[in-house]
DNA sequence: GAAAGACCGGACAAATCTGTCTTGTTTTTT
DNA sequence: AAAAAACAAGACAGATTTGTCCGGTCTTTC
């Protein structure tokens, strides 16, 4: 059904388990993850209720291992994406929106499952924020990365710039599903870039 | 308790009606709507069952009304704030990122309803997508209004520019708790205006 | 080949969910 | 003052929730 690599539930199962937490990706990320029931994971999954919980002791612990799985997975699909695409420095760390379109375009795109999780549970759920927090930290260290190899002056400030149009274009695309909002971001990364630039060209 | 105005909640309740709305309000954008049941909101707002029933069908219908004053006080609040701005035409516009700090800085601050609510929600709610639609169609409708005063060549896209910038800024203030993410934005709105108005010229 | 673990199917408990209904009191309107 | 609406308090129904437990089967491993 789903071809795009990017989540867990993609992935053909094998054992119990994976069964499990590919229909729980599938159903927690597409119609909320107090929304879903057990039951209906299971439904999904073709699995027995006590194989669930032999593998994992909660509800709780299986959405964080879901967070967890859809993070790496998907950061996996990410960055390969990315090393895929040559170019000088400049081209590669924009390419993120080029990807990040691609993310966009596929018909199962339900937005990014850490925003979604922060914004369902909110207040004074700490594992998940730390959860999300994890996860974005892998990117900004990317992006740091990439502007330290850029020579950007202010290599933390350019790397927030970028995490703002990331989670904007991500929100954007996942209400209005147009994919486009990838290269809006695009062009505001690009003249972000040309400035901080220019600026270390004069001092 | 809160003060700062921007949430239904915050309103002085009178009527029952209102108690349930604010009650509602609070516990829907801080502990989700899934999660939040009719028992605790009534126990909140201190009320009757067959009070919310008599004025709400059903929780579905609750929450589209939360959703709706939410967001009717939130604008109300966010342009009054921006209406008592003066300066050039420029400077107004970018003082939404200023406003948007404000609303970051606030203690209670959980977020967009609106973000959330889809990001919950999300595929097959249809009612709940264009709820949020409408919202950000009365923010889109201002920020081209603004671009168009300013002379902007390409109202379109600098509007949508500044909404990937505004749901990018709210997004990282909610899951880092830090306001200043919006000040992030604003500079990347500045030189995006710059940029723009600056190929007008060359026109 | 035997032991161990993974798995199925479903009953079961206890709590919670939304929504209805009844009875009676308070408040507002006419 | 009388009629009407709003509200309180809570019982109740029916469905659903998470999580436990039991008995039997299959597969892997040593």
């Amino acid at each position: 059904m789903e071809t795009a690599g990017w989540s867990f539930a993609a992935i053909p199962p094998k054992t119990a388990r994976d069964k499990i937490m590919s229909a729980a990706s599938y159903l927690f990320c597409n119609h909320g993850f107090s929304a879903t029931g057990i039951d209906a994971i299971l439904d999904r999954a073709g699995t027995a209720k006590a194989t669930l919980y032999h593998h994992f002791r909660s509800k709780e612990e299986l959405i964080a291992a879901v967070l967890e799985a859809e993070g790496e997975t998907w950061r996996a699909w990410f960055f390969g994406q990315l090393a895929a695409r040559g170019g000088p420095e400049r081209t590669r760390m924009l390419a993120v929106f080029d990807v990040l379109e691609d993310w966009f375009s596929d018909p199962g795109f339900y937005g990014c499952p850490f925003i979604n999780a922060v914004a369902e549970f909110d207040t004074g759920n700490d594992a998940v924020r730390q959860a999300a927090e994890r996860h974005k930290d892998h990117l900004l260290t990317w992006l740091k990365g990439q502007a330290v190899a850029l020579g950007v002056p202010d290599v933390a400030e350019t790397a927030r710039s970028f995490a703002v149009l990331i989670d904007g274009a991500i929100v954007a695309a996942q209400h209005t599903r147009d994919p486009s909002f990838a290269r809006t971001a695009r062009r505001m990364a690009e003249i972000h870039l040309d400035d901080v630039l220019k600026h270390r060209l004069r001092a």
